[in-house]
DNA sequence: CGGGTGACTTTAC
DNA sequence: CGTAAAGCCACCC
């Protein structure tokens, strides 16, 4: 595996990375990338991937840790559920981030 | 190269 | 709280 293929793949790499019980958000993964302006592809390059497993696109968020994705999901519904079958607190619709926050800088641990 | 796109973000009304 | 618009950048054709 190569550190640094696309920006598509290098999203999928930190998504991938994302702990249970944690979630992260597009800017900061754009911002980790190096294009922070490029929040939008993050998003993006994820709902290419929605089918895989492999990603847990739930696990990403906007800033204000509102799932903003899940209306990309065949049932909506199940991001929320997900994030709280990993115990994951919400605040209304929106992840509790100052709990859950995870940082892409975090992976350089394993990476 | 240029135009279209978008699961963002910010500002504004 | 709602919508609107602009900025912003990588990907695709």
């Amino acid at each position: 595996m190569k550190k640094s293929d696309d920006f598509y793949s290098r999203v999928y790499e930190i998504v991938k990375c994302i702990p249970s019980g944690k979630v992260t958000t597009y800017g900061l993964i754009a911002e980790f990338l190096g294009a922070k302006s490029s929040s939008r592809m993050v998003g993006w390059a994820l709902n290419a991937v929605i089918d895989r497993i492999d990603i847990p696109c739930h696990r990403v968020v906007n800033r204000l840790g509102e799932l903003s994705g899940k209306m990309h999901f065949d049932h909506p519904q199940q991001m929320k559920d997900r994030l709280l079958a990993e115990h994951v607190e919400f605040i209304g619709e929106a992840v509790d981030l100052s709990k859950h926050l995870w940082k892409p800088d975090d992976a350089l641990t394993d990476l």
